[in-house]
DNA sequence: CATAGATCCTGTATGC
DNA sequence: TGCATACAGGATCTAT
């Protein structure tokens, strides 16, 4: 579920039932899920169990776990970090359920008979651990976090600076939308959305946009991300869910993305679809006028 | 250096 | 029915 309103829907039902809670035990299923923990397995796990989790934070799509041990006192010097990737979950189950298809890991708790779910079908998503470092403004970001921008929601996120970057790239404004260390939290969806909504093609060029064009993108970014979390998020079907499984309305909102071939509700134009890094855009091709066609380099 | 495209994986839907 | 192909919410590597 991986765009911000959805990891975000991940983190507050995270928040509330990992909160103060004690790891008791560890199994990792797959060992691609913690591909990133260099150190394997078995340093993965005995490094988590015995921890407690005091909150739940998040940068963007990325979700991490501070880790607390018994006897330091101070804020936690590591985190577990998680990434749900194109099709992660983190569940809260019953031990005694039977163990989904595609569960990679497995966490369990003090005085709980519930456990965490790591299920990741797709597995781009993953989990591992990492060193908890300043974040510059009084907080603490994953080490493995440190390129994620701030995402446009966040109080401190820094606008000028989006828009100032933004116009220095000859790259298309959709890219620039997906590219996580500019704004984070955006992705294919919401980034479709918000085009939609500011009535700009995805295949303008950053540094063909004017200041205003930028500014009101973001507010476009900041209202289909509000209004999605809502929403419980957007889930097409049962991959994308919160940690008790249970799916956002938000695909009912969605203006472009998906809606190919039918009209758009501003001006009735058929959606159109094209192919876009391997996945697909949507677009309304009367509200959102195309870009000429980029020259190209030997002319 | 900046940019555009490919790639990691498993599953479902669709068409022949 | 069987098989091939296209596509899927992301991040990052690699050619040019």
């Amino acid at each position: 579920m991986p765009e911000l309103p959805e990891v975000e829907v991940v983190r507050t039902g995270l928040q509330r039932w990992v909160s103060g809670r004690t790891i008791r035990r560890v199994d990792v299923l797959h060992p691609r899920a913690i591909r990133r923990h260099s150190e394997g397995p078995g340093d993965f796990s005995a490094r988590l169990t015995g921890a407690s989790i005091p909150y739940v934070s998040r940068r963007g799509k990325y979700l991490w776990f501070p880790l607390a041990s018994e006897g330091h006192q101070g804020p936690a010097e590591q985190a577990l970090m998680g990434h749900l990737g194109m099709s992660g979950q983190l569940l809260i189950v019953s031990a005694s359920a039977p163990p989904h298809r595609h569960l990679r890991v497995r966490m369990a708790f003090e005085e709980t008979d519930q456990e965490l779910h790591f299920v990741d079908q797709r597995t781009f998503g993953g989990l591992h651990i990492t060193a908890l470092v300043d974040d510059g403004a009084g907080g603490l970001l994953p080490d493995a976090a440190a390129h994620i921008a701030r995402d446009p929601l966040d109080p401190l996120f820094d606008e000028a600076e989006f828009i100032r970057r933004t116009r220095l790239r000859d790259v298309e404004i959709k890219r620039l939308l997906l590219d996580q260390t500019l704004a984070s939290g955006i992705g294919n969806i919401y980034a479709d959305e918000a085009l939609w909504r500011a009535r700009l093609h995805g295949r303008r060029l950053g540094s063909s946009l004017r200041r205003a064009d930028v500014a009101v993108l973001l507010q476009a970014v900041r209202e289909v991300m509000s209004e999605a979390l809502a929403q419980g998020g957007t889930s097409f079907d049962e991959l994308y869910v919160n940690v008790n499984g249970e799916s956002g309305y938000f695909d009912r909102s969605l203006e472009a993305y998906g809606q190919a071939g039918l009209p758009c509700s501003r001006c009735g134009a058929q959606i159109r679809r094209e192919a876009f890094m391997n996945r697909s855009s949507f677009w309304c091709p009367s509200c959102q006028r195309a870009p000429r066609r980029r020259p190209s380099v030997r002319g």
